[in-house]
DNA sequence: CTGTCAATATGGTAGGACCATTATATCATT
DNA sequence: AATGATATAATGGTCCTACCATATTGACAG
C-alpha cells in the first residue's frame, strides 16, 4: 500500500492552517489576523497565494475582508448564511423541480413547527406578528420585493424559533429557490397570505401544533399550484 | 431613498455571471469553461480577478479546476459533500453543537424513512443489503475507512429511494460531519451496527415505517452518546 | 508497433506596481 | 480652543508579467 502522492496546493495549505487555529480556540471571532503583505511573508509564500487563501475562508463565512488604514482579516460569528449560499448552488446544479421543493419543503416545515411550537416563546411571538403586520403594508403597496423578503424573514424567524441553529440553515436556501419560482412566474401576494399567517401564529400560540402543520401544510401546496398555473413549463426538470 | 453606491468587486461580478448561467441551465454539469486567460480577456479583467472567482466556486463545490494541457475548469455535479465543510466552519465557530446536529439527523432520517418506506423498491432494498454486506466484510477486516465510506453511502442510498434529490443533498453533509466525529473520537464499530442495519432494511420491507423509525432514531441515538463519551469537549460548545 | 521525447496548453506561484478606501495625524483658519 | 481642510500611511483590490509544474498530444526513432 503506497501513501498518494502529496500535492497540497499552496493556498490550501494556508487556509487550513488558519482554518486550525481557529478549531484549536487560537483564533476567535473578533481577532483580527495579520495584512495580506505581513501574512505572505510569516507564511513564506505570495502574496497571490495569501489572497486566494482568504478568499476561501470569506466565501465561506469565516472571516470577513475589510479595506482601509485600520482593515484587515477579522474572525466573524458564523451565522451559516453561507452555508445557504452552498445548498443553493446544489439545488441549482441538480436542476430541482418545483414538486421536490414543495415536497421538501412541507416536510421540513413540519418539523419546524412540531419544534417551534414547543420551544417558542413570547419574544418570537412578537418577531412573527411584526413581519406580518410588514407584510400587510408591501402587499398593499405593491412592493413586491419586500414582500418576497420578508416571506423569506416569515420562515427564519419560525426556524429559529426551534432552537437549533441547523433548521434555520436549511430554511434560507429552500426560501431562496421558491422566491425565485415565485418572481419567475409572477406570482402576486394576496391579502389573503396574511390571514393565514396570523390564524397560524394564532395556532402556535395555542400550542395546537396539529392545526399549525395542517394549515401550513395546505398553504404550501396552494402556493406550489398558484406558481404550477403561471408557468408550468419551469417546473418540470428538463432531464431527470 | 438613495440607492446604495455600487462597490462590487471584480472577482463577486464574475462568480456571480458564472452561478447565474448555471441557475439558468447555460452551464451544466460536465461543461467546461474556457481558460482563464481566454476567462480574463472576455470579462475583461485581469486573471489575478478570474482565479479568486474560480477559488470561491471551486471551494463552494460547484465547479473543479484540473491540471495539463486539456485541463481547466469542469462544472461538477453537485453531491453536497462540500456543505460538510461549512458545516465544520460553523461548529468551530461555536455555533452549531452535536446535539443540534443529532436532533436535526434524528427528525432528517424520521422524515426520509417515511418517504423511503413508501417509495422505495426491490432495486434500493438490493443495494442496501449490498451495502450491508459490505460493512460486515469491512468491520470484520476491521477496515475502519472503508467502513465509515459504506456508512455515509447507506443513508446515501436510503436517501435516494425517497425519489427527492433534496433529501440526498441534505444528508451527505451530515453523513459526513458525523464520520469525521466519529473518527476524531476514535469510536470503533461492531457487530452490532450490521444487525441493526438489517433489521431496519426487514422493517423497511415490510412497510413497516414508524417500526423503521423507532429502530433508527434509537441507532441514532445511541452513536450520540458513544461519540460523546469518547470526546466530551468537542461536543459541547463554550458558550451559549 | 512501441517507447521516447519535444511541443504545447493549462492551472499554480511569484513579485512588483498602482489604485481606491479608510483612519490618523498635522496644520491652518476662525 | 475648536473646527475644518489637508497630507500621510496602511490596507485590500486590481493588474501585469514572468516562470514553474503538470498533463496531453504528436512527432520521431527504434
Amino acid at each position: 500500500m503506497f501513501k498518494p502522492v502529496k500535492n497540497i496546493r499552496t493556498f490550501e495549505a494556508i487556509s487550513d492552517q488558519i482554518r486550525q487555529q481557529i478549531e484549536t480556540g487560537a483564533l476567535r471571532p473578533g481577532d483580527k489576523l495579520p495584512s495580506e503583505r505581513e501574512l505572505a511573508t510569516q507564511f513564506g509564500a505570495s502574496r497571490n497565494a495569501v489572497r486566494e487563501a482568504l478568499r476561501i475562508l470569506e466565501s465561506a463565512g469565516v472571516l470577513e475582508l475589510q479595506k482601509g488604514a485600520t482593515g484587515g482579516a477579522f474572525i466573524l460569528e458564523g451565522d451559516g448564511s453561507n452555508i445557504s449560499q452552498s445548498i443553493s448552488d446544489m439545488m441549482a446544479l441538480k436542476r430541482i423541480s418545483l414538486r421536490h421543493l414543495t415536497e421538501a419543503r412541507v416536510e421540513l416545515m413540519n418539523v419546524i413547527l412540531k419544534l417551534a411550537c414547543a420551544n417558542a416563546d413570547e419574544t418570537d411571538f412578537a418577531l412573527i406578528e411584526k413581519n406580518i403586520e410588514k407584510t400587510r403594508v408591501a402587499i398593499e403597496n405593491k412592493e413586491r420585493d419586500t414582500q418576497l423578503e420578508l416571506n423569506a424573514e416569515f420562515y427564519s424567524i419560525i426556524a429559529q424559533a426551534t432552537r437549533n441553529p441547523i433548521y434555520t440553515l436549511l430554511v434560507a436556501p429552500i426560501s431562496e429557490v421558491v422566491r425565485r419560482f415565485v418572481k419567475e412566474a409572477g406570482v402576486r401576494a394576496t391579502i389573503e397570505v396574511v390571514d393565514t399567517r396570523e390564524e397560524l401564529l394564532r395556532l402556535m400560540r395555542a400550542r395546537d401544533t396539529d392545526g399549525a402543520i395542517a394549515l401550513l401544510t395546505e398553504y404550501l401546496e396552494i402556493t406550489h399550484q398558484a406558481i404550477l398555473r403561471r408557468s408550468p413549463s419551469e417546473a418540470v426538470p428538463a432531464t431527470d
